[in-house]
DNA sequence: CGCCCCATCTGCAACGATGTATGCCAACAG
DNA sequence: CTGTTGGCATACATCGTTGCAGATGGGGCG
């Protein structure tokens, strides 16, 4: 049986309350009350029941995180991040992983789930925004990226038409004329990729460089997918003298398969990708990319989401901070 | 304001009890009230709040994961897997970081996390098994990995031992005789390091090499700290014509550092790891390691764990069941 | 000297669910 | 016609904590 406030009030000889009081810091309190209360804490190594804190108060202290898998770098690391970050603010995170599959967003969204949590964190691959609006309780609720983009609610953007501008114009500097995208449909304009995709196309037209609907791959945003891709292009025949892989994971995918080819890289194909994993610094060659503030993502989201929940007015306007981005030229790309 | 039990129950026309009975499926209720319970729970859209339902039953249906931090691959993985069987089994797992220091490490051992979950799976990096033992608190515990060992405790065993010594084996049999090691002090006997170096001079021993101190580096078990070793060794001046990394991480920032001097691998220098994370496979030149079981470690910790949660004789014998590893050639030492 | 104030402490009710004990009624046996 | 059985539903107490509304009692002030 756990040791309760019951138990702790009578060893102090007090009221259950006054030891309540005690353990959250009630101003007026006898420091020698105050005392004999902690020392009975100590003796009897009491531990407060979160749960019933919880049941009582209405608040879990516990922020929901969605994502689709740990075992991709990108979320492992942002995860990380944000569970220092809300650590630091008295929050714990409740991961959950979605598999980017839309019934267990949805499910994520509503179940039961969100009892637990005092807010959610979602980077939402599979749904859109009206499924998500349609979802969502009336929790607070952030998103994270820029896979769903809508005025109606809180996210921290990505600049992914800048960012994928920035490196496209690095490559195009360096002399490259034939970029390959790996990861996205030709004609795509929303979404992480859609959106990167059109930050390459704003890039190559400021240069006067013609777009070639042959140099975009789509794939799997994974390394195998990556890898699988460069296959199909080298196979194809279409000529590239640069990847931009729209993730590390699949550049870094390219990049393996290029040099299992036998390409050298950077001299015959420039390979560059976008997230800034910690991998990619010490991938052979390294890897060119765009850290896209990973650190200030988490940084804002869960500050986004605390201010919600701790707002008496909730109602405030909708928020949609935008996180720096930094391009990092690397071996693979110089 | 939530809905309650006692929303649906006025909805449906009948007492709170009844709702609960309908949740729980308790067996005898008729069919008739059941769909009248039913329907008002989606005319409401209830959710059962999971806080007062943990406070009543004393189950939060949770497990802890106590690991050093999510952005190191192997455990992002292992994690990813964790949490994978659990909630197949039902639970959810909520991850602390501990930074590999042992303030957290202890905190999350005893502080009032541990209210919030029914066990807990803990990879100890700066704990001895006796500290964990006096830390730990009345609920289930069960370690992974083997930093630890201890009869006293639950833990699913990886093999350290064998495997390294597998990887040795084979580096041997493809005519390296300099081998340096590389996470190791010379004369660790303990923790996954010093298992792994013992393997490693096992290995040594039954081929009849001569082990060398001089080849042994200690160093931080990530990227930088594998390429830091690398470099130091080299420019000791001190010869080998292969490294084991004691895990993938460091393998791979040494296998960077090795390219970036100029090092052809594996004509002039052999490279193995440990761990087999996503990673080694699409690194360039792909990373000879030994897989560890991950999925099997996950599998048989979760079970472990829940098995001795929801156990009416939970005093069951001490079990440490050992997961099987399997070496994986591929360029790096082929 | 009496009254009010305020620091300090207390008791009760409630958060939303579940376990236990029990009530009720129909059907069936004796 | 009474007693028993068993399906079905209910009331009440309870998990461990916090919010609210007092109760207490010593000191300052008029």
């Amino acid at each position: 049986m756990a040791v309760t406030m019951n138990d702790v009030a009578r060893v102090a000889g007090v009221s259950l309350k006054t030891v309540s009081n005690v353990i959250n810091n009630y101003e007026f309190i006898r420091p020698t009350t105050k005392q004999r209360v902690l020392d009975a804490i100590d003796e009897l190594g009491y531990e407060t029941n979160l749960t019933a804190r919880s049941l009582r108060s209405g608040k879990t202290s516990m922020l929901g995180l969605v994502l689709a898998d740990l075992s991709i770098p990108y979320y492992a690391e942002l995860a990380s991040d944000i569970m220092k970050v809300a650590w630091a603010r008295g929050y714990r995170v409740l991961v959950e992983q979605s598999g980017n599959e839309p019934d267990h967003e949805k499910a994520a969204l509503q179940g039961q789930f969100r009892t637990l949590t005092d807010g959610l964190l979602f980077i939402p691959l599979a749904l859109d925004a009206e499924q998500i609006i349609a979802a969502a309780g009336k929790k607070p609720l952030v998103l994270l990226g820029e896979y769903v983009q809508d005025p109606r609610l809180d996210m921290v953007l990505i600049q992914n038409h800048r960012a994928a501008a920035a490196v496209t114009t690095h490559l195009l500097a360096g002399g490259r004329r034939r970029i390959a995208v790996v990861g996205a449909h030709d004609g795509d304009t929303t979404g992480s990729g859609g959106l990167r995709l059109e930050g390459y196309k704003a890039a190559l037209a400021d240069a006067g460089v013609e777009y070639d609907p042959a140099l975009v791959v789509p794939c799997d945003w994974r390394r195998d997918g990556g890898a699988d891709a460069i296959a199909r292009l080298l196979d194809s025949g279409v000529e590239f003298d640069a990847v931009f892989g729209l993730n590390d994971a699949l550049a870094l995918g390219a990049l393996h398969e290029l040099l299992v080819r036998g390409k050298k890289v950077p001299q015959q194909v420039a390979v560059a990708g976008f997230d800034d994993i910690d991998e990619a610094r010490f991938a052979s060659p390294s890897l060119t990319t765009v850290a896209p503030g990973r650190a200030e993502i988490a940084e804002r989201a869960v500050e986004l989401l605390i201010n919600r929940i701790e707002s008496k007015t909730p109602a405030a306007k909708v928020q949609q901070p935008e996180a720096a981005f930094e391009l990092r030229v690397r071996q693979s790309a110089p």
